[in-house]
DNA sequence: TTGTATGCGTTATCAA
DNA sequence: TTGATAACGCATACAA
């Protein structure tokens, strides 16, 4: 005899002495058994220590009881708390998370849906690089399996829970204008990868258009560029003139405080910072920080209710986004002026350069 | 016809004009085949998008590819990193992960496993309430599946990477001793559900024991609590002659800073502060926050690793525990004196009594 | 109320 | 080199 022995529902029914029919129907509760039959199954699954498996389960009924689920990392607290939130939705129902991460990979984004797709998910919980242009998705599409994004703004065909990081966009630079700040930068990790942090720039640009503003800035950072605080701050310094800074999440506008301080200047008082995202630490800063609060948890939970009424063959229909808030912080303030001169408007300098330009849109 | 018909290989080989077990063999090219068949085969696996049923092979071969993955929380980036180290990890190797979260729950915990055991998991990696006695743990176990722990120490029977909390606690009392503190506390959150928590204790009260010191306050910290730092600053004011305060995790740490500040204390003159793993984001706060750091990616990526190498039939080995390094950080100093008198060794205050006094060891 | 037989998608065996 | 068939664990239609 072989240690490992799987102990299957043949073994339960061979040991109460009944048919695998009949086994079956009395630990589903599917259909009728005479209470000793029943007693006798029970007694031999417990002893048995059985329990169903899933794959027989899955490969007879055609769902596997599995939602697939690919971010691009769990290292970011976002997209981890919105698996959280994902997860726990999905707690009662049966529904397990497959989890799958491509690093903010397009290729491996759509390797990893094709896994998952393999694996005979019965939904998907997608935030990806690039949605829109997607074979892998449209696969999942053409398979009846129903998909919800999270967190990108709406994409043709597929319904997404986000939040409209446009206006949210929007709304931080009105702030800026109305208290003053006239040239600004936007700060981004990893610009081009994410539809979310364009989208946070276009609404930027747009209204630092509208108010008849400059341009903002634009700087890409790559990941050691913004854990290191010196090379930020010598990058801060070479854009003449500028008073208030947005960051594209909450790490990166902390790390421009701390930039701030390695160049001698104060926050709010010479340089405002507001980020995005509303990490509860923010709060807990010396200088609380100013950001966008929005909610990844109840994202990821409204995300997979998305997909279980999809399952259940409920039409798809697009909620609108999630709402966010702004959360003042002391981040934010007035722009220091330079000279009593500076009491008017001061002349607009020349819209700083890109530090990298690959900006496409804008 | 309906419409969502799944392409099997059946559908391929009737394409193709030829018996299933030949497709098969040509798909994996697992066998012989023809060239002229096998460019039949694959022509018609690409006109039908066909793809394998992970279901099926699971079935047929008794190996699911998937390994089931049970945290306390993804919210908790210590856990998310963990899981993306594992991640990273099975990339390419053509295994998933199954994930699970409990929200430190023991029952969620057990009935999780029990689920994931049902799903057919190849292997287990695991960070839950109480291992050493989950009896679906010891479920794993009989069946055969291999397991990891992760962070937990060493739980009979089952490998596990960790660091070594204790002794990590012990260097952090070690410091405060050698700067010339005495009166400590040691703050955590959920400290009855967590062995690392307790184990930290547990080496910083015995180190405090060992130099001689009063024993340190032990203050279990609710989640509102901990969020609130006004709560914090009433419960950290009310021990008298408190100079350092070692916390179980870097957010309450942090937390500390907020509610020394509100106390109108100075952190490190009035008060030092030490956390644990060693965030990122305390590098970059105004005070940079002294803890211990661990590398959670690295312990998700060894137990992938230990996994796999149990299902390769490789013996169970425990490695040792994974190092961790004391970060100096600007909230550790040495204590205010506060007159002449201090200079000699103070009298040691009774030990100040426990908030909540949970504690079952030690 | 019960049990037998079939099929789900795959791979492995074995005879052709 | 090929293909029919058994087996994997389960649920169910159907016959008893």
């Amino acid at each position: 005899m072989h240690p490992f022995k799987k102990i299957t529902i043949k073994d339960v029914a061979r040991e109460a002495g009944c048919g695998i029919a009949t086994a079956s129907r009395v630990l589903n509760k599917s259909g009728p058994a005479s209470a000793e039959v029943r007693e006798r199954v029970e007694m031999a699954a417990r002893e048995l220590g059985f329990s169903f498996s899933s794959i027989g389960r899955a490969l007879q009924g055609g769902r596997s009881m599995t939602i697939g689920c690919l971010v691009p990392s769990l290292a970011n607290p976002v997209f981890a708390e919105a698996v959280q939130g994902a997860q726990e939705a999905l707690r009662g129902t049966g529904y397990q998370l497959l989890i799958s991460s491509s690093n903010y990979d397009g290729d491996a984004d759509n390797k990893a849906i094709m896994t998952l797709l393999a694996k005979e998910i019965d939904g998907l919980i997608v935030t990806m690089v690039a949605p829109e242009s997607s074979e892998a998705l449209k696969k999942a599409r053409q398979r009846g399996v129903p998909v919800s994004l999270m967190f990108h703004d709406a994409v043709e065909g597929f319904p997404t829970v986000h939040v409209d990081n446009f206006e949210a966009a929007r709304e931080v630079a009105r702030r800026f204008f109305d208290l003053g700040h006239r040239n600004t930068a936007f700060l981004s990790l990893r610009f081009s990868s994410s539809d979310r942090s364009r989208n946070r720039y276009a609404g930027f640009h747009a209204e630092c258009r509208d108010r008849g503003l400059p341009d903002p800035a634009l700087i890409e950072l790559s990941e050691t560029e913004a854990n290191t605080p010196e090379v930020l701050a010598e990058i801060l310094a070479s854009l003449d003139g500028l008073t208030a800074v947005f960051a594209s999440n909450d790490f990166l506008a902390i790390a421009v405080q701390k930039a701030a301080r390695l160049m001698g200047k104060s926050v709010p008082r010479d340089l405002s910072v507001v980020g995005f995202d509303g990490i509860e630490i923010g709060r807990l800063l010396d200088v609380p920080l100013a950001t966008v609060e929005t909610a990844p948890e109840s994202m990821g939970r409204q995300a997979a209710l998305t997909v279980l009424d999809l399952m259940q063959g409920k039409a798809a229909v697009q909620a609108p986004p999630l709402p966010f808030h702004f959360r003042a912080g002391a981040t934010l303030a007035r722009p220091r002026m330079k000279s009593r001169d500076d009491d008017q408007v001061a002349p607009w300098p020349p819209s700083v350069p890109s530090i990298k330009t690959k900006l496409k849109q804008g």
